[in-house]
DNA sequence: TTCCATGTTCCGCA
DNA sequence: TTGCGGAACATGGA
């Protein structure tokens, strides 16, 4: 489930269990996932050191190493952390694994290996290059900086949400319960909202953001703790909607498939 | 067996 | 230039 609220979980995990402890050894299980460095530097970089703190930008996660370059992790769309103590609770897809003095280690698990690790030197250099736009739960990205990055845009309001470069962060779940929250059809031209809606959109994007890393995004009990009119415990064509007792509708927008109520969501709004 | 999946990138087309 | 749809990548579940 690897958006920015279940990275911001995996961090707060990373937080709690793997800071300020010695890296003894670092195994590379499956090459695939470096990026742009080799095992050797990845392990070379950690080994010896310990991570002293962690930072999110969008889907991304980065642990400075002994507040040098960083160790940057993107899960794709399967990954997930684990702290442990005994080898043989190692998960099964573990991909990248620090082996700490203490005893535990830490896991990267991917299953279908379209994350990436690496070793960041320059974390706004870094960025730059993957053109990424503000992220969707900074503090700094308010009201008013919203509404600049939407102005002048064209296309579907979900492609818009789900463009990393625009805004970083958002996937395609979390964009659909953004959009349900705000009463927007995923369809919606961006050029057809006025600042009232795009203002809402705001607000619905940091509500759930903020509620869904609360309840627990990345964790198996998310959905038991969602609260009860939100969409992701429906994400599925014919299940009902939270709101209305409508039926959920899944629909291609931008290659995903898209849910959403078309009764809590028409396409034309009167405003 | 076929289809689909929470992500990203590249390509062709409008 | 911008945006969209499709394909590709790797793996496994329905």
């Amino acid at each position: 489930m690897p958006e920015l609220p279940d990275v911001e979980n995996f961090k707060r995990y990373l937080d709690a269990t793997g800071l300020h402890q010695r890296i003894e050894n670092v195994a590379v299980l499956n090459a695939k996932i470096l990026h742009g460095c080799s095992g050797e530097t990845l392990s070379q970089a950690l080994t010896g050191h310990e991570l002293t703190g962690t930072h999110r930008h969008g889907k991304h996660l980065f642990a400075a190493i002994d507040d040098g370059p960083r160790l940057m992790l993107h899960f794709g769309m399967t990954g997930r952390l684990a702290y442990f103590k005994d080898l043989k609770d190692d998960p099964e897809h573990d991909r990248l694994r620090l082996d700490f003095a203490n005893g535990y280690h830490l896991a990267y698990v991917n299953q279908r290996l379209f994350g990436q690790a690496a070793i960041v030197e320059d974390l706004a250099q870094f960025v730059a290059e993957q053109e990424l736009g503000p992220d969707a739960f900074a503090n700094d990205l308010d009201e008013e900086a919203f509404q600049k990055l939407l102005a002048g845009r064209r296309g579907q309001v979900k492609s818009a949400l789900m463009d990393q470069s625009l805004i970083a962060g958002l996937g395609n779940v979390y964009s659909d319960e953004i959009l349900f929250k705000a009463h927007l059809h995923p369809k919606t031209p961006v050029n057809s909202l006025d600042r009232n809606v795009i203002a809402k959109l705001y607000r619905a994007m940091r509500e759930v953001l903020r509620v869904s890393i609360d309840s627990g995004a990345g964790s198996e009990e998310l959905f038991e703790r969602l609260p009860d009119d939100y969409l992701l415990p429906h994400r599925e064509e014919g299940d009902k909607c939270p709101v209305c007792d409508g039926e959920v509708q899944a629909i291609k927008a931008s290659g995903r498939t898209a849910y959403y109520c078309p009764a809590c969501q028409p396409l034309e709004r009167e405003k």
